[in-house]
RNA sequence: CGGGCUGUGGCGCAGUUUGGUAGCGCGCUGCGUUCGGGACGCAGAGGUCGCAGGUUCAAAUCCUGUCAGCCCGACCA
């Protein structure tokens, strides 16, 4: 239930005649003229006869998930360019709710909003050493050359965020201080998808926390957790925020936010049993149980042409190898930057950890003892390269088939400890369904998921570049700040609601979510003035007790009244038809479940508003 | 950024193979009849066929280029 305040007066007759007093309800009654209730969305009656609103009865061509084409259908956002997306009266409202609740929840948790400009000079971006990143995919940021220099537009906030902080912040006393704003930003996305899922611009809340130490900054991170966990309770998504790195370097704390979903483009592994979960870039999975090794010769064997585990299976069809006694190896840089192998099973993919990096193919060809599409972890000491295996080589040490080392040769009959040597052991598989958990050993599943929210823990990452980023602390001592910051994706979490909330015939928005609380049909209403009246009453009752509704009170056909309705999925549909006014009762139907009520006409408004 | 496909009234599409000057459904406007689950009749409005060149007596149709969109992949703060 919304909880609407009941301050408007009911003194205010509505009326379907057109009036100069803008006060009443006037055939221009828009709920733009009501006034809003501080935090939640304008009540009063929108009346659909009036509302620029065109719904469509087939999917448009370019739509690619249901959610987004019953968002367009029922004529919520329209599509100005790919990724690129107006919302129109209706999609604002929902827009809104979400980002009232946003709000609500971050200010309980103490956080401060803020509005910083969408357009930030680059100089900035070269301080923090963004820039430089700018070029390649890992930043893709849009920048606009202006009359004051190039212009970064926003991809997201932290450095702005640092320096509009570090200007007012001087002393310990200031801290901890938080600041979130909702804001449009913009992404060069190389491919917009699933509406307002993945797109080009996009509304997102943004949060930025400054602290005096390490543990400070860790409490701020706890605290938005928190309120972003209350926020997805409140839209009613289920939500798990997994760890988003294997931590392993520079204890940098983040989260990922995931919520379980079909059009979703990530997946995370869950343990249902202990709990355990993690993206696929940092999830671990338990050793396998240790296998008995069946000795075997190391033989060579010429595999020419052959560089992918297809081929050389190909190659070596005549040995009847499985894949998964071949060893799949590849050349990375570690963190350190040591260049390492990192062998696994054949049939499995590597997991690189945070910061290794696959090596080029350049820096292969000019590694010697590296020989791209024949490698294999044997006599790699000789090279000093390091050598990482994955515990399921360890719990099956052989035999295995790898590369030999030398164009076109590959070897079979390998043994881990007697003919190559693990610097290093660990998962280094990217995890599947299936394999144990690394924390109860329980089997874990892969859930495809849209990634929601994301939070970290940056430390000094950015106040330590940009200047200015200090505070005194009680000993009249500089210190620096410590900083996390956290976002949400409003318009995406729109997109997600909407393929969470539909039906075969449309939308179905959860309570406090839904542009407008109840959705008032009229039949019948141009023949019979009686049912005009009695439902202009209604609204009039329904205002008064604080409701938002949505009044069709178009001349049209009981067929298209009905399949809007069900269309645009307001929660609640109250029908004043002939039929139902002969007995003095209003219909009132759930969209989600269909349950059909009869309420007394007089006390409609009472009723719905005790319910 | 690679590979594939598609651009024709507001929306969804046919027409392109075999060149002859644009059509269907929905929507829209007017009038009338209807009226409790996307009604019907009659009369209308609306398109330089993505754009630019070229071939031809003649181009939505053939050729070249270009732009945009979609799908698969790569990538994803």
């Amino acid at each position: 239930m919304p909880t609407p305040t009941k301050q408007r007066s009911r003194s205010r007759p509505s009326t379907a005649e057109p009036t100069t007093d803008l006060g009443t309800t006037s055939r221009w009654g828009g709920a733009h003229l009501r006034g809003r209730d501080g935090r939640g969305l304008a009540w009063g009656t929108m009346r659909m006869s009036q509302l620029l609103l065109k719904t469509l009865r087939d999917d448009p061509s370019d739509t690619d998930s249901a959610g987004y084409a019953l968002l367009v259908r029922a004529g919520y956002v329209r599509r100005l360019a790919a990724g690129v997306y107006t919302f129109l009266p209706l999609g604002l409202r929902v827009l809104q709710q979400v980002s009232g609740i946003v709000r609500t929840e971050l200010d309980r948790a103490g956080m401060q909003e803020v509005l910083l400009p969408a357009l930030s000079p680059i100089e900035l971006w070269h301080a923090s050493g963004r820039s430089a990143r700018f070029g390649t995919d890992a930043m893709p940021a849009l920048t606009v050359d202006g009359r004051g220099g190039t212009f970064v537009l926003g991809p997201t906030h932290e450095e702005v965020a640092t320096v509009t902080v570090a200007q007012e912040v001087e002393s310990y006393r200031q801290l901890p201080v938080t600041i979130y704003q909702i804001q449009t930003k913009f992404r060069d996305e190389a491919r917009p998808r699933y509406g307002l899922v993945r797109t080009r611009e996009l509304i997102m809340c943004d949060a930025y926390s400054f602290d005096a130490d390490a543990s400070a900054m860790a409490e701020s991170y706890d605290r938005a957790v928190a309120a972003y966990r209350a926020i997805f309770e409140r839209v009613g998504l289920e939500v798990t925020p997994v760890v988003a790195q294997s931590g392993a370097i520079g204890g940098e704390v983040n989260h990922e936010f995931m919520v379980p979903s079909p059009i979703g483009e990530d997946h995370f592994a869950r343990c249902s049993s202990c709990g355990y979960s993690a993206n696929t870039e940092a999830a671990l999975r338990r050793a396998p149980a240790a296998q008995e090794a069946v000795m075997a010769e190391v033989v060579e064997v010429a595999t020419p042409g052959a560089a992918s585990m297809d081929e050389v299976l190909t190659a070596l069809g005549h040995l009847d190898i499985p894949l998964s006694h071949m060893l799949k190896t590849i050349a990375v840089r570690t963190a350190e930057g040591a260049v390492a192998v990192i062998s696994v099973p054949g049939d499995r993919e590597v997991r690189l950890p945070h910061e290794w990096d696959l090596l080029s193919d350049e820096e292969v060809a000019a590694h010697p003892g590296l020989v791209k599409g024949s490698m294999g972890p044997q006599g790699m000491a000789a090279h000093g390269v390091r050598v990482v295996v994955d515990d399921a080589v360890v719990a099956r040490p052989g035999p295995w088939v790898a590369g030999g080392n030398t164009e076109g040769v590959h070897v079979t009959g390998l043994h881990l400890g007697r003919d190559f040597f693990a610097d290093e052991t660990g998962s280094f598989v990217e995890v599947v369904t299936g394999d144990g958990c690394p924390t109860c050993g329980q089997p874990l599943e892969l859930v495809r998921s849209v990634e929601a929210a994301h939070t970290f823990q940056l430390g000094l990452q950015y106040t330590s570049k940009m200047s200015g980023a200090t505070y005194l602390d009680e000993a009249g001592v500089e210190q620096q700040l410590w900083m996390g910051c956290y976002g949400i994706g409003v318009s995406r979490l729109l997109g997600v609601l909407a393929e969470a909330h539909h039906d075969d015939q449309g939308l179905c928005w959860p309570e406090g979510i839904a542009p407008y609380d109840l959705h008032l049909v009229t039949l019948g209403a141009n023949r019979n003035p009686a049912i005009a009246e009695a439902a202009e009453q209604l609204v009039a009752d329904l205002e008064a007790a604080g409701f938002s509704v949505l009044y069709d009170d178009r001349d049209a056909s009981p067929g298209v009244k009905f399949a809007d309705a069900d269309l645009l999925g307001i929660p609640r549909r109250l029908l004043v038809g002939g039929k139902g006014l002969e007995r003095g009762i209003v219909e009132l139907k759930d969209r989600r479940t269909g349950d059909e009520r009869e309420l007394e006409l007089t006390h409609a408004a009472q009723l719905l508003g005790s319910s």
